[in-house]
Parts: structure tokens; C-alpha cells; sequence
DNA sequence: TTGAAAGCGCTAACAA
DNA sequence: TTGTTAGCGCTTTCAA
């Protein structure tokens, strides 16, 4: 059916392996021959089966990324904005990438074993990072290439990209402090995760360095969805003693307590300051348009692909740790 | 390095074909031998080779999606939406999932040729299709396994899932109309999207079949992001004879819209009714909420994705064509 | 019920 | 500069 070596070989009257070598643009082919053996290869619609060069170069030239969904709504503009970074990256370097979808939990691991064990490809992106991973742990004990969003608690070295959480999360509070904020809310997210422990950390940390007293009952929990920051906000601003700012652990959660603001006749960014945190593509056309932390995203995942191969390719990493300042994006919500 | 059969074989003191038998579960092995060579397959953690399994029994258990990407800024929860349900459907069935990522345009068909002639997958899966799409003639003509979100305008035949766009925005004008607006504006998106077309003839449609005037210069052209779906309901409002309603081709333009009209202190679902189409988990949790069509995005993923693994089994499917109907989902920015 | 042998399409060491 | 040979790990006849 396809086009294979032998049939070129057959076609240009020679070996087997002197094609293989003409098309590898090996030193030791004459330029006729490459010129000639190209032509013809070209002209037969020649495409090199990959299982069977993978079978023999022992690698895949293929990354993976197992993505962490949670539930059937999974629905993350970051995520999709990682993933063209990613995708972009990897496919100028020649790199296929294999996705698969997994929930966080105990049989996670599975997915990363049958990405491993099989040879499936030849290094791992792992995104979401927590406290103690095992995923990290068990890629770094099978010493297989992977390179990282996110830090872990773990101690030992692998190479990641990480934004700085803490200063980033104290860029956004200080600003609502100098604005005049004393009753702070907080909507975090799940604990586990490296970053919403980062985040929480900064807002701790920047009202203590100004002595603000810090109300625990202000701090409520998220799952990251627009969802839960709707409901939370929605029981922190139905208190008595209700916040005059919210700080949202990242921008999905922030829109979705603007709206429930909203819906309490209150005004975002007058009665009642609202921020987030990653500078979605929504975050600029929300109405107000939201107070946030920017974060290259797209670059991000260009950033972890092009590591990534570097590891697989044995080359050496300029940065092994790379820590990125997010950056104060001030707009309405926040009343500034 | 990695257990092979061959490893296995020496272990249990059998060959290597009788241990591949058993390991498939032939026939032809007793019962004894299958359980010893499972049982020490297990032990010894045994991970069959797949690029080996590719190159002996030609296929790839894989499928492929080429993602159309636009600019890096692409950022859809449409998207995450549907893979999430791409994803777990192919995971069920031990398929993996190639992604790639691609702008739409004049070289992307280099990429499915990349994906079909380098038998890198099965069988691909095709979204956003074009009244004249050239990806779907050239997979045809291939004799390729793909399966499609969308209809095209081209006369063959192929197996696809879509949703009635027409229908669909039929009940959204109508439902306007119904509340007493006359004066409807429009934000279409590019003409060459299938789904474009048929919302857009909805619209149309819906107008004409209740006696209202189209104004033609109510109707202005998007992209499908919240950055021009703002932009046009900007114009549109500051026009002195805006409209009062206006329908938005999908949820994320919509949303821009709404910001628009907010920005110039007009209240949504009073004095200018908005809709979009999609149903976004965001679209639930805006303010006010967004009237919408509901579109079962992650059911679809999985049935496309279900389709296209039957289609490369040689199963016959059950229907072909799938076509399914949008509900009308009122929310209040609409003012219903 | 088992094993020997062939070969999928490619690469690479080595010989000519 | 080119060709011969071997073999990656697996599946699948076919013969024993």
C-alpha cells in the first residue's frame, strides 16, 4: 500500500540503507544520489512509517501531557491556552504530543505508568503541581524526562517553570490595602495544590506585614470554578460584617463572585472590590473588567515544551528553575 | 533495559510466540501456561512494546485531533469542554490521543497529511467545519476513518455529529421577538464556519417568517472571541438608533457584548436584551445570567469520539448523521 | 498445545 | 561512497 524505503531503493536502482542515509542527509552519501534519491522519494508521496522507526531509534518523538479534569464540565480557558503554547512549541521542534485526560486521585498514577512503561513518549509535562506529588515522585524515581508547572514540597531537584504565587498574591492585596481595604476576604482553592498554598501564603502575609488583623472566617474555600467563587461570594457578602474586598485565588472564581455581587445590587469596584489571579482572556472584557495578576500563559507552555525536549535531547537547561514575576493588571474591579 | 517477551519466555522456559498467545488470550494455549505467563508477566512488570505492536499489526490504536488554534491568545472553554469528553471516551476504549494544533488556513492540510501518511493515527476527529472544507475532501478522498462536528456544503457523504444551528437560533430570535423586540442586531461570525451559516440563516429566517425588517447593517461580523463580540455591541450601541436585543453567535461574544452595554450604563435584560449560544459553564454565572442554547458539549465529544473508534473497527454505526437539537435555555439577559 | 521461522519498515555497524 | 547484514520487539503462519 504506502510508500517504503525498499520501494524507493527499487526505484532509484539502489540499497535499502543508502537511501535511509540520503534521506537522513548523512555525511557519507554523494550529493547525486541524496538529490536523486529525494526527487524520486517526493515524487512517490514517501512518508517514513514512525512505529518502525521508533522501534529501532528507541524513542518516540513524542511528548505527553496528562491533564487534570475534573468532572464532565471541565471547562478551563487556561488550559486551552497552555495547550496552544504547548502544541505550538512541540510541533516546531518535530514532537507529536499525546494527550490524555485523568482526574486527580489514587488511579492517577496509572495514567502516567502506561505513558512511562509503554514507551509511549519520551517525556511528561506535569501541570498543577501539589505539595507532595507522587507523580513527580514516581517519574523522578524511574529518572524519566519531565519537566514541571509548579513547585512541590518534595526535596529533591527536577526542573520546573513556576510563577511566583507568594509576590504575586502580595502585589494584589498591598494594592487593595493602599486603596484603604482593612476586611479583606480570601477565596482559596484546594490546599494540595502547590499554588493555592503559594497564594493563600502572600495574602497572609501581606495583611500581617501591615498589621491588619486576619479574620480566618473570611477565608473560604474553592474549587477554582466560577461555580464555587458564585457561592462563596455569595455567603461572604451576605454576612452582617460582610468584606469590602475579595481576593480570588485565581480568575475563573473572581468572575464568578463579581457576579454575585452583582446580583446583590452591589457595585464591583465601588461597594465592593473584587480581584483574581492568571489575566484569562475574560478577565478584559468582564463588566468591570477585573483587577489580576497576569501570567504569560501561552509563553508558559512554550516555555515547559521547549525544556522539556532539552532534557529528552540530553542537552543542558540555561535555567533548570525558572520563577516568573506575575505582574499587577489594575482595572475596575478593583476600584484603582 | 525494559521486560520483553523474550525475557518472559526465558523465565517460564516456553517460547516467545507461545508467550504472545497467552499473553493475547489465544485459543490455543492451555490454561495452565496462560496463568504461569501472566502471573510472571505481572512479577517481572511487564509492558508490551508498542511501537512494536504498530509495526507488526499496523494500526495505532490512536486517534488524532488537529485543533484549530487562533493566535496565541486562544482560549476556549468550548474546547477544554470537548476534549475532556474526546479524551475520556478514547481513554475507555484504549485509544490514545494525539493533539496537534494548528491555525485554520492555506498550510493546515500539511498537518493531516502529516497525521494520514505517516499512519501516526486510525482515524481523525474534525471540528469547526467549512461550507467548502478541504480537510474533509482530502480525508475522503484518502479513504481516511474520520469522524466530523459539523456538516459541510460538499455533495459526499461522511459520518458527522452536529447541532441544529438553524433550529436553534430560531428559538432564541423567536423567543426575543416573543418578548416584543423588532429592532434585533446580530453578531455574526466568519461566513466560511458551517455552524456561522446556519445560525446565521436561523436569524434570518426568524425575522422574515415574523414580517420583520432585517436591517442588514445590524448585522456585523466577529470572530467568536469576548475581544470583538465587545467591540461590535460597542458600535451597535452607540448607534442612535441602536437595537434593542441583540444575539450573539456563541456565548463568548455574548459576553463581551454584555460588557459593552454595561460599560455605557445600560442595564442587560432591561434596556437591551442579549443571548448567546453554547451554554459555557460561564454563561451560567455571568450578570445577569446568559440566555443561551444548550449544547451538550461534552456528550458530543464522547459520541464523535465513539463514532470514529466504530467507524475504524469496521462496525457499522447506528446513525450516520446526528443531528441534534439545541434547547432554549432563558436566563435573564435576556429579560425573559 | 507448542515452537520455529519469517517479517513488519527502519537504522546502524561494518565490510567492501 | 555504497551495500550487506543484523536486529529492534512483536505477531502470525505453519509445521511438529
Amino acid at each position: 500500500m504506502a510508500v517504503t524505503l525498499k520501494d524507493i531503493a527499487q526505484a532509484v536502482g539502489k540499497s535499502v540503507s543508502t537511501v535511509s542515509s540520503a534521506l537522513n542527509d548523512y555525511e557519507d552519501v554523494s550529493q547525486e544520489t541524496k538529490e536523486l534519491v529525494r526527487r524520486v522519494a517526493r515524487e512517490m508521496g514517501y512518508m517514513p512509517n514512525i512505529a518502525a522507526q521508533r522501534l529501532r531509534r528507541k524513542r518516540t518523538d513524542t511528548l505527553g501531557w496528562i491533564l487534570p479534569t475534573f468532572g464532565p464540565r471541565f471547562s478551563d480557558p487556561f488550559f486551552s491556552e497552555l495547550l496552544a503554547g504547548i502544541g505550538n512549541e512541540s510541533a516546531l521542534n518535530g514532537f507529536d504530543l499525546l494527550v490524555s485526560t485523568h482526574a486527580p486521585g489514587p488511579d492517577e498514577d496509572e495514567a502516567y505508568r502506561r505513558m512511562v512503561s509503554g514507551r509511549r513518549v519520551d517525556g511528561l509535562l506535569v501541570v498543577r503541581t501539589r505539595s507532595n506529588d507522587l507523580r513527580i515522585a514516581f517519574l523522578a524515581e524511574q529518572g524519566f524526562p519531565f519537566v514541571a508547572f509548579g513547585r512541590t514540597q518534595q526535596d529533591f531537584d527536577f526542573p520546573y517553570v513556576d510563577e511566583d504565587g507568594v509576590s504575586g498574591m502580595n502585589l494584589v492585596i498591598q494594592h487593595l490595602i493602599d486603596l484603604g481595604h482593612r476586611r479583606i476576604a480570601f477565596i482559596a482553592a484546594p490546599p494540595d495544590l502547590m499554588f493555592a498554598t503559594y497564594r493563600l501564603a502572600g495574602f497572609r502575609g501581606t495583611m500581617e506585614r501591615n498589621g491588619l488583623p486576619l479574620d480566618e472566617s473570611l477565608i473560604v474555600l474553592g474549587d477554582l470554578t466560577q461555580h464555587t467563587g458564585h457561592q462563596a461570594a455569595g455567603e461572604l457578602l451576605d454576612r452582617p460584617d460582610r468584606p469590602t474586598a475579595i481576593a480570588a485565588c485565581n480568575d475563573l472564581m473572581a468572575l464568578g463572585a463579581m457576579a454575585a455581587a452583582q446580583e446583590r445590587g452591589l457595585i464591583v469596584g465601588q461597594d465592593v472590590a473584587i480581584t483574581g489571579f492568571d489575566d484569562i482572556p475574560l478577565a478584559q472584557h468582564s463588566h468591570p473588567a477585573l483587577t489580576t495578576l497576569h501570567q504569560p500563559i501561552y509563553r508558559i507552555g512554550r516555555m515547559i515544551c521547549d525544556m522539556l525536549i532539552k532534557c529528552i535531547r540530553g542537552e543542558s537547561l540555561p535555567e533548570r528553575h525558572v520563577l516568573l514575576q506575575p505582574s499587577l493588571v489594575v482595572r475596575r474591579s478593583s476600584g484603582g
